[in-house]
DNA sequence: AAATAACAATAACAAATGTTAACATTTCAA
DNA sequence: TTGAAATGTTAACATTTGTTATTGTTATTT
């Protein structure tokens, strides 16, 4: 179905210009593929060969510690990507595993099919570092919440950078993002330090 | 003195092909900056419109928190970068300080100067990207470590990252980076805790 | 050289966060 | 539909980390 491309489109030309020839020549490096709720696509020591675009659900990012607990390491929700970023542009084996916490539509694109893009657009490789530096502002807020917000403060703020993100995830999930434990996270929620 | 810019080509040209002409262009987009020992070149509040290239010395990149507490976001080493990335690239005021630990020498590459590079290199856009996803990969690591390591591994894992940091810096720089207080910090590399 | 500021270590105490366990509720699967 | 698994809350206790203050040392400035 056509439709699921609508939505990348108007994310790529929010970069840079696309006309209808450059359009089909993307459209044909998309691939749609659907991940059921709780589906691994992605595991520890594989090589991360493909970026993911959500355009309906919600990808997990985590991996596992020394005392075998799952971190959350993102969320990547309708209209943005999901991969294991050092596995994907280095080609070596990752740490990361993406699971699917709802029943997830995504277009995914190979490294191989990226690279065409930014060979054959216009503009490829601009897009290719616009989003990147986008991406890199992500993360550098990310950090800088880290340094300046206590886990209350980014627990309230988990819904304007994930939309609905807390009514749409098990709660220790969330405290897994935040580097809490599950327990933690409840009694800050309601409070119950403060006697 | 020419020499200056030995570092920074052959750190472009492990990205791209860069040929003479090419690098006359570059050049001439570069400008050779001393900074002493302490000096604040960018401060809260202004627009970053230049990315500091260390070529000697040490930057310190920071940002005062609500309780008016310095934390030290990154420190910048040779042949790195050091720049306000979301101020930069947005063209927006910032929120941090970039500092000389030590007397510097850098090249400053303005907003304007970058977007000549991008668009006269053959592959200006493609150096943009590889640059902007190396960086990406280096916070994706810091936020990496942040949820598995421990202070203290973090601690001993700095010298990796950032060459001698330990004995290039004043103690409290280093607890502010791993975002714990300086007497802790000096707790954990005696282990007086272990009693 | 003397005065001052910056820095690091230590101690004592307070606050934040983790761990384990018990329990109740909800979700999921056979 | 029923039993098992997953989830969230709460309590008790342990550990980690922060805060304040004191002291001695080292740098910096005058």
């Amino acid at each position: 179905m056509g439709n699921n491309f609508e939505s990348i489109r108007a994310l790529m030309q929010h970069y840079i210009e696309i006309d209808d020839v450059e359009w089909e020549l993307c459209k044909a490096m998309f691939t749609v593929k659907h991940i059921k709720k709780k589906e691994i696509v992605l595991s520890e020591g594989e090589i991360c060969r493909d970026i993911y675009f959500v355009v309906k659900g919600l990808l997990r990012i985590y991996f596992v510690d020394q005392n075998d607990d799952e971190k959350t390491f993102h969320f990547s929700v309708e209209n943005t990507f999901a991969t294991d970023y050092r596995s994907f542009l280095r080609e070596i084996p990752g740490d990361f595993y993406i699971q699917a916490l709802e029943d997830t539509t995504v277009l995914v694109v190979t490294f191989e099919m990226l690279q065409l893009l930014y060979a054959n657009l216009r503009n490829g490789e601009k897009l290719g570092r616009l989003i990147a530096e986008d991406y890199f502002i992500v993360f550098n807020d990310k950090i800088k919440g880290i340094y300046t917000q206590t886990p209350l403060q980014r627990y309230n703020s988990m819904n304007a950078t994930f939309p609905r993100i807390l009514m749409r995830v098990p709660q220790h999930y969330i405290a897994s993002y935040l580097n809490i434990s599950p327990v933690h996270l409840s009694r800050l929620k309601y409070g119950i330090d403060e006697l």
